[in-house]
RNA sequence: GCGCCCGUAGCUCAGUGGAUAGAGCGUCUGCCUCCGGAGCAGAAGGUCGGGGGUUCGAAUCCCUUCGGGCGCACCA
């Protein structure tokens, strides 16, 4: 019996009160379904539900009272084994043995789907993280995103929804001839000029410039400038690509800043606010009238020389993503970027969207390393590729993937090595390659799924031990976890989750044998515990998928 | 000064109004005579930063105060 279908009967106790008028409730004070949870304490059974006290003072009776009126029915329902009301009104509820059970087959019959669901059907969205500037290699800021942003997309999918991962490259402005101008100078093997880029890469990317470009100091100025910015713009770009792509993590769309001004779409980005009536003209500049919405100042879209400003792309840029079809545009930013919030939501509302609902900037607090170990090339910054290198893409994914966005993370730099043993990842991987190593040993004890007449060898019944039914429970959560994870865009309910099923079945394990001792005969209860194994591991690969971690079968 | 985020065990952090506030690490004690000990069982460790309020019920919601992070450009 899943949550729904025992939601389902609590509505139908309450209906059928309603009905027999043993109830006093205003038809629309029903609720259409009725939430229950997994109680925290193993005592107050199966499910809890809290229903009798929010509806007592609606329906002029006490908590206590309602809820015996509702326990009498529900004890009726198919699947239901006892129901208690305790404290100033809970519902406590148990299963039958048999109806929690059967829900091992039906994970395993579910595959790889279970888990999916449609809490975000028919919902499109675009979604952009890192985007971070082609002018060095991304850190271990960059990192958090990259790791959260792919599994919220991987999530999103799974509750339904039409994703498409979406990375800005920040290729246009002054920033990039700063960039150009610092490799170019390290090409010459002189100073880096004021406000260049400093970092130790800076020299690598200098030196493949020149492979690809002997002819770079030759050149006249202006030229060898405009060489050494687009070469090392293009060798920056492909390693971000690869460092990505060795991450794990993917975009469908890479969209170029530059694109947006060489084709015009700025201009034409401001005429069309200008249209809407949101533009007006002062002190030689263009303005954007973002007061009339969220923001607390006007913001200048066209400077006083006729260059517009990364404000105005800013505008364009989301006129491309609606034009593109996204109704849903969710904008994965750090906490440096934070007031940017107001702005992006004023474009949109001058674009004539909603701001509430067309838009959605989610904002990632940034990463402190204490005395960590230095990256030798970036300088005093730790790089994606270094992180990967030394613990493994494994534990940076779910380490980074399994705080809320909004928690200040604090990496102390000594201990980030030393974790690697006790990262709760390597908890949740061995529980699944010990799911492997069952199934990998159960034919040679005779234990199969299937009995010789061809039915399953799979009693529900049989599952009545303690740590049998937590894990069942806990196994029916997780669909409506991927689908919270999904709504509230919070990736780390998936991996919580993970840590606690892992958690209930080594204990399991080491209570239940799955397979017989060698003088034992083989029993339809070892069958049923294979199947429950079998549900185990396919939950545990699901849900560490979503996170973008491998699920080794051996470790 | 204004705004956003965060203060929970020694440390790093979960906990979208429910019952006795949890996990990992660290500390201490047990468990390999059989499915993988990267595991299990147990112990110690808390004024949920402080103070008010709402509620049958608050770590959670509201107000206030203290502490920490970040931001307030015709920069990108």
């Amino acid at each position: 019996m899943t949550p729904d279908q025992l939601s389902g009967a609590l509505s139908a106790a309450l209906a059928s009160a309603v009905a027999d008028g043993a109830l006093a409730l205003p038809a629309d004070a029903v609720p259409g379904s009725v939430h229950v949870e997994r109680p925290r304490q193993r005592e107050h059974g199966d499910w809890a539900t809290n229903v009798a006290l929010q509806l007592a003072k609606k329906a002029g009776t006490t908590p206590r009272a309602l809820a015996e009126e509702l326990a009498r029915r529900l004890e009726a329902a198919d699947g239901v084994k006892s129901v208690e009301v305790a404290g100033p009104g809970f519902l406590n509820i148990t299963l039958d043995a048999g109806a929690a059970g059967e829900l091992a087959r039906t994970v395993v019959t579910a595959g790889a789907a279970y888990g999916r669901g449609d809490a975000l059907a028919g919902q499109v969205h675009n979604l952009e993280f890192i985007s971070a500037n082609p002018t060095g290699p991304l850190h271990i800021g960059h990192t958090r995103w990259a790791a959260l942003g792919d599994a919220l997309a991987r999530i999103m999918r799974a509750a339904g929804a039409d994703v498409t991962a979406e990375y800005y490259i920040n290729d246009a402005g002054a920033q990039m001839d700063r960039f150009g101008g610092s490799v170019l100078a390290r090409a010459r093997g002189t100073e880096v000029p004021e406000g260049g880029y400093r970092g130790e890469y800076v020299k690598e990317l200098a030196a493949q410039v020149l492979e690809a470009r002997p002819d770079l100091l030759d050149l006249p100025e202006e030229e060898a400038l405009v060489v050494a910015r687009e070469e090392g713009y293009r060798l920056q770009l492909a390693e971000i690509r690869a460092v990505l792509e060795g991450f794990d993590v993917h975009f469908d769309v890479w969209f170029s800043e530059r694109a947006l001004h060489e084709s015009g779409a700025v201009e034409q980005a401001v005429e069309r606010l200008r249209e809407q009536g949101h533009v007006f003209d002062s002190e030689g500049a263009v303005w954007l009238r973002t007061t009339d919405f969220t923001d607390d100042k006007d913001r200048v879209m066209i400077r006083a020389n006729g260059e517009p400003t990364y404000f105005a792309a800013d505008a364009a840029y989301y006129l491309s993503k609606k034009d593109r079809g996204f109704p849903g545009k969710i904008y994965l930013l750090g906490a440096d970027h934070h007031g940017y919030i107001n702005r992006l939501k004023a474009i949109a509302a001058c674009a004539g969207d909603d701001p509430e609902t067309n838009i959605e900037v989610l904002i990632g607090q940034l990463v402190n390393v204490g005395g960590a170990r230095l990256s030798k090339r970036a300088g005093n910054i730790i790089e994606l590729r270094d992180l990967v290198e030394w613990i493994g893409k494994d534990a940076v994914r779910y380490s980074l993937a399994r705080y809320p966005a909004d928690t200040p993370l604090e990496l102390q730099g000594e201990d980030m090595l030393k974790q690697t043993n006790d990262n709760p990842v390597f908890y949740v991987q061995y529980a699944h390659s010990r799911t492997c190593a069952v199934d990998r040993n159960a034919a040679d004890r005779g234990v199969v799924r299937t009995r010789p007449d061809g039915t399953d060898a799979f009693d529900p019944s049989l599952l009545t031990h303690e740590t049998e039914s937590v894990l069942l429970g806990r196994l029916t959560e997780f669909p409506r976890i991927v689908g919270q994870a999904a709504e509230l865009r919070e990736p780390h309910r998936v991996a919580r989750y993970l840590e606690a099923l892992a958690g209930d079945y080594h204990k399991w394990y080491a209570e239940c044998r799955v397979l017989p001792y060698p003088d034992e005969e083989v029993t339809d209860l070892h069958g049923t515990r294979l199947w429950l194994n079998d549900a185990v591991r396919q939950v545990l690969a699901n849900g560490l998928d979503l996170l973008g971690v491998s699920a080794p079968e051996r470790m």
